[in-house]
Parts: C-alpha cells; sequence; structure tokens
DNA sequence: TCGTAACCGAGACGGTACGTCACGTCTTCTG
DNA sequence: CAGAAGACGTGACGTACCGTCTCGGTTACGA
C-alpha cells in the first residue's frame, strides 16, 4: 500500500516556505529555470517534504500562484455586459503582463507533457474563471444583452481565448487599451450591418 | 564569435535523416521523450551534426514540421466567406488533432522559456498561414462580406485564436462539426439580433 | 566555493565497488582505455558518485592501486645493506612487471599535465615507500655500511630511479637477476678500485 | 593495399609550418592542450596534411623536438670523465627546465599508452644520446677512469636514469648546482672508504 | 512522562540527457 | 590535381536535475 502521508500532520511553516520560495524563485529566474532542488534550499527544506506533497515543481508553483492569487472573485457586474469584459479583459492583460504571466506560461508549456498538470491547471486555476464568467454571461443573457441560442462557456473562449492564445504564442504585444474595440467586435460580429 | 558552419557544406543525406528521424520519433514517443542523442542515433548520424546546424531540439522538429507540412497553401475561397472559415477551421482542428498536432503543442511549450524559438515558431509557421488567412479577409472585406473597419489581422485572431487556445488548454475536445456554428457567433455577434 | 560533500556520509558499498571495478578494468584493458563512464557502469553507479569523490578517472585508479598494494610496510632488513636493496629492487621489478606496472605507468603518465594528481601520486604512492627506504638507510649508516656525508633521500633516488626510469622508457626489459650487480656497482662506485 | 604516400611529395613549406607551429603552441599552452587541429590551423595547412605524414600529435611533436634541438651532438670531453658528466647533467637540467622538459615529458606520458611512439621516441631521441654517452664512457673504461667490469649501457642508466626519473616524478626540483657531487657519489659509491 | 512513530533537514544515491571537445576519416571546392 | 577547409561519425567528457533513498534529530500524540 501506498503510505499515504497524512495532511493534518504537514508542517505549516514548511508549507508556507516552499510555496513562497517557489514563487519567489519563479519570479526572479524565470520559471524554466527553477529546480525542486533550489526550492527546497530556499525554503530552509528537504527535497523529501517537496515531493511528501507535491508531484513536481509545476504542482507546487501552480499552488503557489493560485495561494499568491488567492480565490478568485473578481467578475465585474456594473450591468452593462459589454463594459464588464472590458474591464475584466484589461485585467487579465494587465495581470499576465507581469511575472505572473511569464509563471502562468511556464506552466502552460509543462502541462503539455504532463496529463495530470493540464488537469490541476484546468481545475485549478482556469475553471472558477470560466465559471465565474458564464454566471456572469448567463445574467446577460436573461437581461437581454446577449443571444441566448450561444453556449455561455462557448462565449467565454470566445471572449477570452484570443488573449491567452496570444500571450502563448506571442504574435504581438498585449494592449490593454483598446480591449473596448475588440469586445465591440466579438458582441457585434464582423459582418457589416 | 561563433565559427558559423557554412551552409553550403551541410551534408544532404545527413540533413534529410535527421528531419524525418526527428518527426517519427516525435510522433512514435511523443514530443517531450524525444532527445538529441535519440534523433542523432535513429538518424544514423553524430550528436555534433545537429548542433552544428540547429540550437536545440525544438529547432529540428520545427523544421522537421515545417518541411513536412510542406509550403503552405490551403486557404479555400469559394466566395462565401463563412463557408471557407468553417472548412478551414474544420481543416486545422482535424490536422492538430493526430500526432502533429501533438508536436505542435510541443514547440509552443518549449517557445514559452525560449524566446528564439518562440521567434522561429512565429515566422517560419505561424504567421505564413496567418498572412495567407489575412489576403482572404482583405478580399472579403473588398466583397462587402466582412466589415471594413475591423484589422483583418484582428480577425484572423478572433476566428482561429479560440482553437489553438483551446488546443492548449484541453478545457474541451475539439469538435471539428460544429465549426459552422462557431463562426456564426463570430460574424454575426453575440448579441441578440 | 565548492560544496564539498561530507566523506561520512559516504556509501561504502559504491566505494568499495568503485575501486574494485577500476582496478579490474585497467587491468584487464589498460590504464589509457578505462573511461569513467565504464568504471561507474561497472560498479553500478552513476558517474555523478565517482565525480563527487574524485576528481577524475586518475584519481580513482591511484586510491585504488594504494588500496589494493595496502598499507606499505616491506623493506626487508637483515642487517646486510646490499642484499636487502637487491631483494626490494627485485620485488619493485616484479610487482611493476605485472599488470600493476601498467597501471602505474598509466599514473604517472596523466601526472605529467595534472600536477594534482601528481603531488597525489607522490604524497600518497611514492613517498611513504621512499620515506621507509630513507629510514632502512639511516639505520645503515649508523651501522656504518654507508657513507655518513649522503643524504639517504639521495641514495634512495640513486638506488630506485634507474628502475622506475626504465620501466617509463622501456630502453630495456627489467631483469630482477641481476640487481645484486647493479646495487653493487652502486655502493662500490664506477671508478676502479 | 596501403596507399603508401611517396615522401619525395611531402610539400616542403607545409613540412616546416607544422614542425613550427606544433612546437610553439607545445611551449606556449602546454603539451597536453596542443590538438592536431590547431597545429593545423596555426600551420595554414589542412588536418589531412598532418595525418598523411604522422600517426599523431605526438610523433609531431617528437619530430618537431628532434628538429629543434638538432642533430645530437654535444658530450664533452676534457678527458676528466667526472668533470664531463657533471657538466653533461647541468646541461641536461638546464635544458629540460625550460619548455621543451615540459614537451619531453608529455611524449614519455603519451609512450605510457602507445608503443609505437615509445619505440619512436627511444630510438629517435634517447638511443643517440645515449649511445654518444656510451661511447664516452669506453673512452673513459679505457684510460682506466672507471670500472671496466660495468657494461657502459648500464653506467649511463645508473648516471642519467635518476635525473629523468626526478623530472617525471618531481619529487624534488632538479639543481643544477650539485651535479658534481652527485658525480662523486656515483663514481665513487655510497659505501665508506 | 515517556516511548514511539511520523515528519523533518540534509544530502548521497542510480540515472538520463545535456552540450562540448577532439579524434581520425571523408568530401568538396579552389588555386 | 594537390591540398586547405571543414563536415562527418564517434565516443568520452564533466554538469545539471531528476525522483528515490538513507540518515539522525525533533516533534507530538497516546499509553
Amino acid at each position: 500500500m501506498a503510505p499515504a502521508p497524512n495532511p493534518d500532520l504537514r508542517n505549516q511553516r514548511s508549507h508556507r516556505a516552499i510555496l513562497d520560495a517557489a514563487l519567489e524563485l519563479a519570479a526572479r529566474d524565470g520559471y524554466a529555470k527553477v529546480t525542486v532542488e533550489a526550492i527546497a534550499a530556499a525554503a530552509g527544506v528537504g527535497k523529501q517534504t517537496i515531493y511528501r506533497w507535491w508531484p513536481s515543481k509545476a504542482a507546487v508553483i501552480l499552488e503557489a500562484l493560485n495561494d499568491r492569487t488567492g480565490p478568485f472573485s473578481g467578475v465585474p457586474d456594473t450591468g452593462d455586459i459589454a463594459a464588464d469584459i472590458a474591464v475584466a479583459a484589461q485585467g487579465v492583460i494587465e495581470a499576465l503582463g507581469t511575472g505572473l504571466g511569464t509563471i502562468w506560461r511556464g506552466l502552460v508549456a509543462d502541462a503539455q507533457g504532463d496529463p495530470r498538470l493540464a488537469e490541476s491547471l484546468l481545475n485549478d486555476f482556469m475553471e472558477p474563471r470560466n465559471k465565474a464568467w458564464q454566471d456572469r454571461l448567463d445574467k446577460a443573457v436573461a437581461a437581454g444583452e446577449l443571444r441566448a441560442d450561444v453556449p455561455t462557456r462557448t462565449m467565454v473562449e470566445l471572449l477570452f481565448g484570443p488573449i491567452y492564445y496570444r500571450l502563448l504564442l506571442g504574435t504581438d504585444p498585449l494592449d490593454p487599451d483598446n480591449t473596448t474595440t475588440r469586445v465591440d467586435y466579438l458582441l457585434n460580429g464582423l459582418r457589416p450591418h
């Protein structure tokens, strides 16, 4: 049988130190240069202590990222769905433009070859945000601001997918200023009126 | 300074063998499991011969992928822009659903920590395809099928970005069948008429 | 600074296996053909484990040689210095005539381009033997068997230097039988009486 | 059949340039750091041109060394054999104390794992010198300065072997000043009179 | 209150792949 | 058409991290 360590016995001080060290190293040296050994050393912790609780450096950093960005809350709701989306898109662009964006990109990168990480990344990071937006969009649909025949899950993808895509591929720099225009394109469509 | 070997002296047989071996290994074992040593061995080539001409395994595989998918050509042009986009989207989804998609994802992953690779991936792989689509969309604009006030570069991103995004994040499986619907959403917008 | 691993934590089983493998490979394939990788493989050990404790293959083999020939003891002392030297010279010739001689020659060879190894070879291998002989010769001087005005360190060199020299240069095959004669030349001098 | 290049066709200019470059590089960077590629580059010559005429870098450097130190001549002959030996020993010590000594040591090192080189080193470099000394000692024997019952070949070994030995092992620094004393030890023997 | 069992730090271990170096051979182009 | 230039297959180098595995030392719970 697996030893199955008891999470209650987890040393709080170590846990914190690991998450803090992981995030600081990732921000300082770049995601790819972080190693489990370096995290352990920086946290003043044995390597085994990390492997006891996480399967990989990516898992540590994902939890650290989640821990830092905190429980996601902020879907704006002013009643004007277009404005709310634009503001939120600006927020995403700004957040991902910092070191956190680089870390997120590193996690996505590792997830390409690690299905378990991909699942965690989805469940623990992306989905809560998507879910909150689906709810906001549902409300907008109910208010008659958006088409009722488009699944809101699809809407979220169409609205935010291009931003994440550009961040990963780096086609062009992300500019928070023209989000309003882009939202207009999506809401009103690309056909002439 | 680097000695910068003369490309004219490159051995054609080795060059081919390397590209073929790289692609076959990547398809068989998965991008992440490929190593430069394995490529060299499979190609019957010295490791140094690879490092002489490419900076990394990713660069080899990128060239191999480009070499295999050949000179990009296929933007459909039936006169119906919506149908053309839908067909193309299906094509992308089908192409990336195979082993080639996994390879492409691996390249994007490596590019997150390797700016030079990111640049190559953009210039050598993505941009030619984007460019071809911009031309097709320009034509559609001229034909009055699309809004003239939206940069076609942006259109390409809005149309295909979500597909690539979903491929990388794996939010939901990609389904080639509903591309028509999705194109409709984008062309007509998410607002009620 | 180097991390300087703690020798107390050295794994005894690995240590032994490395020394044994090193000596066996050197004896079987010849000193020059031994590689660190081969030692590691033969010892069932990671290459890094060798590099953790020794700076080079030569250092491993030197320790292995020292370990095998054991703590040097045997300076004969029958009271007849001429006979004792002759016997010892025979011993040296016989010992170095075997595979061990080839190994020793390899170490001397490497030491020509590696001052640290040269120092180790001197301190750990040659000097203990020289020292023991100096003591024996001191006793002979006290007994009036040898000149008191010649430093015994120099004597050791004059007595054994030519043997080692011939081994290295291979001028003529070493013959254990005529050691007595050669000792006579050295003790009584090359001038006619 | 072996191609067996005709030595007459050997390009004189290249030959010279190779020998000169080899010796200069060896003197400047140390024997061990010299590579065939570096010699070729420094001589403005293709690598193949070196391999056509010599089997290894050691062979090149041996010929270069021989070429530089020129045809050996200098055995002093004043009629006083003790003085002549002392002067010659000083000469050896001085010569080998310079960069040439380092080169010679490198050659001896390589010869330990290369029987063909060992043979060349002996035949082309050591033996001529030994031979000349044997002749000088034969004369001294005839003059009654040295014992007639000791082979002069052995004498040469006893006289010079310890010097070469010390140079290779580096037991103590070589001092040209006390050669007279050392010759005295050897000629008069280590026993009290 | 005191075992005793788990967690902890430290870091050595067997591995895998890295990117570099030099070898000795082979090929191409040029003077 | 000889030879410089240098690409080639080969193989070992020494390094970096991986994820696992001892080691004592230190909690912290239950008898």
